[in-house]
DNA sequence: TACAATTCAATTGTACACAATTTAATTTAG
DNA sequence: CTAAATTAAATTGTGTACAATTGAATTGTA
């Protein structure tokens, strides 16, 4: 009766939408710890790679916009994680970066990794062939027009 | 300087999180024809397949709580594409089942999977591998004590 | 049978996500 | 040089997510 291909369990979307919910929901008791949610876990990981970013910079690197990020780094400011300032040389411009205790955070997230990584039944293989599939799947939207 | 393990090209969560969102943000203009969102057009899914279902099952097949559900019933209710009633037998159940409307928009939702699809750069067999390793990553989760 | 424990939805409060609009600053064209 | 076009954030409004609590109905058990 039903459509074939209307089948949740036929769809691509859906296991990726749920997964996604179930990994965060792991990160959270981690992240609690370090009083972050999973989003801005991501901000502090791009700032430990990068030293500042403005907000459009971040928003390329997380393919989010500025109505996500703004109270999202207030917030973060807020707690002293990141500082937000704008740019001397254009005005236009918010810069965002690590406070001392942002970047102390850094040592805290060091294990982090290994312990979503031990929650996994996936091998290291496994790992590897489900990034790369994700990160294919991105790609034309990168360079979307 | 920064720890390698914190990257995020390093990590398999964040092209998860940004490959849902990506996806989701696809099918936004389509599903827009038929005035529903992503987990709507999920609930849609599931009810299409199972014809009824109470909150309490609705929420396992699609992890998500009443928190989200009700009022997201609630709105799909308004559109008069469900209807919400308690349970005669158990006055705590509220069964969701579809409207006459809501059956109908299968047949426009029929063609929905094959645009998703088209608009994707991964091939048939790597669709299904990766369809494969989400499911094996939410496995344990499902059954989680 | 009573009544404590459990179960199911709903509610409350916080935090994303994102389209669309607004505001201010900068660039570009004329 | 200046008005129009563009750009970067912020704002507004809607819709998820989800933890925690609440309230009503049902179950289990003494």
């Amino acid at each position: 009766m039903t459509i074939e291909g209307l089948k949740l369990d036929n769809q691509v979307c859906f296991p990726l939408y749920a997964a996604t919910r179930e990994i965060t929901k792991r990160y959270r008791p981690i992240l609690k710890e370090l009083g972050v949610t999973y989003p801005q876990y991501l901000v502090l990981m791009v700032l430990w790679e990068s030293g500042q970013l403005s907000v459009k910079e971040m928003g390329a690197r997380l393919h989010l916009d500025s109505g996500t990020l703004t109270p999202m780094l207030k917030r973060m400011e807020q707690q002293k994680l990141v500082d937000r300032r704008r740019s001397g040389e254009d005005e236009r411009v918010v810069v965002v970066e690590l406070t001392a205790k942002g970047k102390e955070a850094e040592t805290v997230a060091e294990c982090i990794p290994e312990q979503i990584l031990a929650q996994t039944n996936l091998t290291e293989a496994e790992m590897v062939e489900l990034r790369r599939l994700l990160n294919k799947m991105l790609e034309p939207m990168d360079e979307t027009e």
